[in-house]
DNA sequence: TATGAATGAGCCTTCATTCAT
DNA sequence: TATGAATGAAGGCTCATTCAT
């Protein structure tokens, strides 16, 4: 569960981190076209442009590249989450931003969400398992949003409302990746949030702020 | 995109469709326990209970069984919501009914629905294009569903909303096979139901409705 | 320790049997050239008469090889011995002939014990054990042919002494091979068999059979 | 067959000579517990204290380590022997210590002889003949203690057994490394050295020799 | 039809060696 | 001189697929 270590030969710590860049980025692109399995390794190292033997210098096996990516990109959303929680103020207007803002940052690395969402459960158990605390911390960000605008009386949900209502927030922000292929035939991005937004907000909103925003 | 028939050496029509059953439960246990990749020919020969050979006669590549799973899956459920629909009489309460037995279902059959939903991207172009009018095709029973409940004015949704909706109440089925490790820590099935037909409809029932049950 | 099963997924026991004789006799010649770690599996399998493929039908690993070569020298020289033994009569002279006898077999399996004797240590500490026993069994039944002349009466050693000559007699037979580079400048086999019996026999025989033989 | 001067890049001598001590030493220690093969040159460089790019100033590939740790245990032995040689005096008792004080020191570098010993053959052609010659040299003074002892009528063997027995005592101190793990449960190296020496010697003593000893 | 032995392309990984700094 | 990152040939092993029986 803690955090993995993937043990690099090579000691120059900058060198590591610009070496893990390169890897990744070919990663990637790769797994996104075949899938990981069907990546070879040579492909990878190729995709980042050095050889086989360097990118063992990186890594010490194929699985670690993986583990790699999905680290790599859980970090990056976390940290925008994160973000997004310190700026959050508690309105339903700020729950809508930073939903909005989360579905833009999945739009913009589409690949890199897809790739993840597809391959995590190649990880070992342990790598697994991390990720997946992870991915909890994510979803946990969303229902404190949620239950701050609750706390301040603008929508109404008891606790088990709120927790499957950030899991719905957090999946739809996937299904943007992964069922792209048949909602970009209707939707573009703008719509897919504001649409998604307003199914999710319909009936929750308190009495009061409906009645305000209508008439 | 048409129905991919995937070759058989054997003649006999009854046999194959039996061997066939056989391969297609062996494989998906295998499929759900290790992956398409890391499952070999050999196993799903052995947990089918015939040799590789006879394996061979009865398809052509690996990735036909794979294929074969996928039909088979998505089969069933296509059939079962045909049913529904059938069934359907445009209420609010006739939609929850149909949600509710899909979801169930999906419960029944949450392994073949995680090997679907976490192998499809390895078929061939061919049969993925195949695989994904069916969802196509399930989607938009659920879009019909929805739309028969405006038409009789039960609840108040444009086209696009009614069809992100319906892809919404596919992916919560999806999803409560894929986040079930997060999702069962907090809600059974019937919560799980319940609650999310319930954060579905807040909101989109028309007023006169929500009154009369309300008050 | 104990005799460790080489897994072979080819289930006809004559056919492993078969194969795994064409296999050794590829093996011993290889490993005898160029030793065990320069030798590749590919080679062996090529050696033997078929493919990679093939060759790791009837082992798990390239250690395995090794195993089975060296279970199958010791093997052959263990069951010559048993005979020597069972026709053993307790004579100064049937001692003599079993050295000889099993001295001749190392001359006609140079290759084999050279192998056998410079590569066990490749073997997994498993492995070893088991060979070691081997080996210390087949001292063993010098000893016990030693301690028969003793006693008969026909020599006169103590108990640690019958022991170390029983490591002699052995190591002396193994030196044939190991040593042959410099030994056979000098001797051919039958010279080295009489003159390392002389020299062994000399001066632990009884007195009165010294007397009675010399005079 | 000629001293093999292995190449460095380095020019100061004194230098070269303190860096490959450094790496006999970590090299011996490393083929002991691993064997030669299965020692990479990172770990040699690293046990040596230095790094692998400066292991490549003193050697020009991975076998001269092995040739120089060879070169090196031979050239130890090899002078002390020479010592000895010059010391008898071509009694029995002379030669008695000569052989205890192999023995010994075999004993005292018990790592260095099993390496030499068991790795010897990882040599090139080349270097193996020059180590072998060396091998000879070592057996070739034992038969000169030997013939001494014959030419002061202590002891009456004719050339050829003189020059088996060179080979057996030296043999016989391999031996006490090599098969140390069937010995020492029943020998220590005092007992190993008499009991061994004894059975040498006994019945080649001219019977004068024997007769006054004996009564 | 059923079997399972045989095949070999191809994968992951290691490691001796080089060379720019 | 010393370093250690980079290289890529080569090795062990797997597994989808075929085919003779």
């Amino acid at each position: 569960m803690e955090k993995r270590e993937v043990h690099a030969s090579v000691k120059d710590e900058r060198l590591v981190e610009k070496r893990r860049k390169q890897m990744i980025k070919g990663a990637v692109t790769l797994f996104r076209e075949k899938g990981f399995h069907r990546t070879t390794t040579r492909e990878i190292a190729k995709a980042a442009g050095f050889s086989i033997g360097t990118l063992y210098e990186y890594i010490r096996s194929k699985e670690d590249v993986l583990y790699l990516v999905c680290d790599y990109i859980y970090e990056q959303f976390q940290e925008n989450l994160q973000e997004e929680f310190h700026k959050s103020d508690g309105t339903v207007e700020g729950l809508k931003r930073s939903i909005a803002y989360f579905y833009q940052s999945i739009d913009e690395r589409q690949d890199e969400v897809l790739v993840m969402y597809q391959e995590v459960k190649a990880l070992t158990k342990d790598a697994l398992s991390y990720v997946l605390k992870k991915e909890i911390e994510m979803v946990s960000i969303f229902e404190q949003l949620i239950q701050r605008c609750v706390d301040k009386g603008e929508i109404e949900l008891n606790e088990k409302e709120v927790c499957l209502m950030a899991h719905n927030i957090f999946v739809h922000g996937q299904m943007w990746s992964f069922r792209r292929w048949a909602l970009n035939k209707t939707y573009n991005l703008e719509e897919y949030i504001e649409l998604q937004t307003d199914l999710l907000l319909k009936g929750i909103l308190n009495k009061r702020d409906v009645e305000s925003k209508t008439f």
